[in-house]
DNA sequence: TAGTGTGAATGGATTCACAGCC
DNA sequence: GGCTGTGAATCCATTCACACTA
């Protein structure tokens, strides 16, 4: 998130009205931080991952997994209320459950994907969606040698021509949309997406989409990814680590 | 970059000691921000693509391409020396030029993968690293029904088996490698890589790696980002946008 | 005039430090 | 003793505003 062509410019001048609000049970999350929404996602990851390991966790046992101070860990989770136990820390099962309501994962989204190509056909086949809650019901192509075939990962989805594209949105109440599609037609796609009523993007394109402020974008470029590291790796070889 | 796992943690107090560096022509850049640095990334993918609409470009023009101030672009700069002129704007070939060799893509860096799965078969075939100078030399995978077979999108590659890591490294001089296992392989995944003389890893397993601070660590989990999504659509729905 | 480079000011995010609780 | 929740303090990133230059 928050890269560009994504929406938080929203000049928000609130922050005293949070605390009220938490105490009050519910925080409207449009005034979350990114940096904290991000950690929200890392925290569920984890603890998911340690269910087996025991009843309770502290912020400190938290922080250290994922490099963080405790400090950092209570106050994010301080944005949602106040659900730990002095002396004790955070039940897990608990914080499990409140973490995928806040975040979303609690219910079903309906997600499609435009772009079948090697990345497209490798997302389409990644069955790690599934388990968050997130259900890829239905495909689309530009090209109409792609289109009409049947997608053999998924039940009963074929891979429809972009024509379509407003239809399937509607009859199946799809809300978030994957775009797999080369860079020329990154921008293209996400625009026929936006106006067939769709409410958030995952761009693996690499370009910056432009998109207004109520639609959510996040963006993945694998090569955006490794140029961090090759940046990275290269100060330590001449910096002299 | 700057997901858990990894190593920026360095507490560098030497501030006051950039600008000299620079003024000098090169600063280290160990101590450049990363926000800055991803917005390298993108500052270079966005003048790539407008490499034909003109010969210079403002801080302004550049900036509103990517939703951020003039003034952003300009301190992000900055940190590399002054290359700008007054009245004008930057030359953008100079300014691609420097961009690459700041972020180390004006040299071939040979990368390897671990993980011939859905995601991994994708990645090896996805053609976008090349064009940045990443080089994808060698392929491994756990799954000895895998190994042996010859990698069909790589010429004169097949997939080797994990035993054969570090011979491979050392004689193809690999620096950097794509994590695409399940969660439960990841972490192993990454020590094996560590010990082979890795230096830099982009993990694409749903999980938090241990890493020693010399290796830089770039994580991608589309679960989490999906997560995000709906975190962020979430709000709006009900915050009633 | 149109634009850079940069100190100073602002605004956010992180960490500290401690009161309060189990 | 161990741990949470949170104001205060610190640290860092962004923006402002302007001297300076072509």
């Amino acid at each position: 998130m928050n890269s560009p062509g994504n929406p938080s410019r929203e000049n928000s001048r609130n922050g005293k009205q949070r605390r009220r609000r938490a105490a009050a049970g519910w925080t409207n999350p449009r005034d979350i931080p990114d940096p904290v929404a991000r950690r929200l996602s890392l925290y569920l990851r984890q603890l998911e991952a340690m269910r087996s390991e025991g009843k309770t966790i502290s912020s400190k046992q938290l922080g250290d997994k994922l490099n963080l101070t405790d400090a950092q860990v209570r106050k994010d989770l301080a944005y949602f209320g106040q659900f730990g136990n002095p002396g004790i820390g955070y039940v897990i099962d608990e914080l499990v459950q409140r973490l995928r309501r806040i975040l979303g994962t609690d219910r079903v989204w309906n997600v499609l994907l435009v772009g079948m190509g090697n990345l497209g056909a490798a997302l389409a086949a990644y069955r790690g969606f599934e388990k968050k809650g997130f259900r890829l019901v239905a495909v689309f192509d530009a090209d109409p040698n792609k289109t009409g075939r049947p997608v053999t990962v998924l039940d009963g989805v074929r891979v429809q021509p972009l024509s379509e594209l407003s239809d399937t949105v509607n009859r199946l109440d799809v809300q978030l949309a994957i775009v797999a599609v080369p860079a020329e037609a990154g921008q293209q796609a996400a625009d026929a997406l936006i106006h067939a009523g769709i409410k958030g993007l995952l761009n693996f394109a690499p370009i910056s989409l432009v998109t207004p402020p109520h639609v959510a974008v996040s963006s993945v470029d694998m090569a955006v990814q490794l140029e961090q590291l090759s940046f990275r790796v290269g100060c330590m070889l001449e910096g002299g680590g």
